[in-house]
DNA sequence: GCATTAGGAAACTATGAGTTTCGTTATTGT
DNA sequence: ACAATAACGAAACTCATAGTTTCCTAATGC
């Protein structure tokens, strides 16, 4: 530990400040010139602060990138009536973050380091498990309302939901676009129900 | 064209043998350091040769990696009769080959690339394709065989059958296992099933 | 004011991708 | 045989960038 905001206040603290700084210059810069193309000097500078300040904080760009993001909002989440199509939503808005980010761009980045740094991996997975809240919400408030079988394994249920997206995107590079996400959604609560009912 | 099979030979031909080696260092390397660790003076001093030759043949580190992969062998087309466990087994041997190669690892930076890199893209597609190939000819014997509705879309039916597994790989780091590939191959199916003859 | 830690600036180290040079070797055409 | 051509290995090279270090200054608690 360098610091630690634990131990009692000795010498001059941090600026939080300059944490912010660095936070939203590595989102726009990621957006701009996504992973490969993100330097730390760049970062630096758009902040206005000094690389030395940067790897004070974060040890690598990679865990820098990987905090940044998790600051990002979650998805807001939708509340219509209507379980097939705030799941869409849902989808598609994920998607967005893919593109804006661009997260296509960092998120494997991140995976290809998760296997070799565990302690990056444990850094990433309450951000990843944060973007997934809001589908966990809507599927509970889809069971209420007996749309959805209560023996559903929601876990199952977000992975079929959201998969085809993220192969499209992550693999095929294929176009996603909203009829696309509303036949996967829909075919996967098909099956969902059908299965559940089955058991 | 640096020499172009087409023209007629002039000068020294280039060697298939050093290109063989070459392409199966890069597989042995990718799968023991990763792609991040991947280096191209390793992979010349493993194959006994020249980086010169390397950058004569490929453009660049992740050109050579696409290409490597793209020689990787498909996965056998199982034939037992069970779409089910047909279509367990091709998607755990996707599975397999995201583990050994690692394909977990050099299909991100892929992806990554691939949206600022057109050319590689294209060098990339057919493989990809190539590798969704077996799931094709499953999926139409089974509607041969009337266990899977005519109207069925293909591509998105792959989709669905590969992306929870994708998923969990590329993007959440959970396990995948036969359990849990069965539940999402059985649910899938159910779904592609209900939703075709429902149209 | 003293100890302690953060901050900026800038020089520095290390690594690895991609290039270039050069002397050598395999090939085709005459 | 010999000329022309292009690939080969070896090794030196350039260049970009991540991460470190140094040094001096600024802020805080005691």
């Amino acid at each position: 530990m360098t610091s630690g905001a634990n131990a009692p206040f000795v010498g001059r603290p941090r600026s939080e400040e300059a944490s912010r700084a660095i936070r939203e210059a590595t989102l726009n810069l990621l957006a701009r010139h996504g992973f490969a193309g993100l330097r730390v000097d760049e970062i630096a500078e758009v902040a206005g602060v000094s690389k030395a300040t940067i790897y004070r904080r974060w040890p690598t760009k990679i865990h820098l990138a990987a905090d940044a993001l998790s600051g990002l909002p979650d998805l807001p989440t939708p509340d219509h009536g209507d379980l097939e199509s705030e799941l869409v939503e849902l989808v598609m808005g994920l998607y967005g973050l893919f593109g804006n980010v661009p997260l296509a761009d960092v998120l494997p980045a991140l995976a290809a380091e998760r296997a070799q740094n565990p302690e990056l991996s444990a850094m990433i997975g309450p951000a990843i498990r944060d973007k997934r809240k809001p589908f966990f919400t809507v599927l509970r408030r889809g069971i209420e309302r007996g749309e959805l079988p209560s023996t559903l394994n929601l876990d199952v249920a977000v992975d079929l939901l959201v998969g085809p997206m993220v192969t499209r995107t992550l693999v095929t590079g294929d176009v996603v676009d909203e009829r696309y996400v509303r036949t996967t959604v829909r075919t996967s609560i098909a099956g969902l129900i059908e299965i559940a009912e089955r058991s």
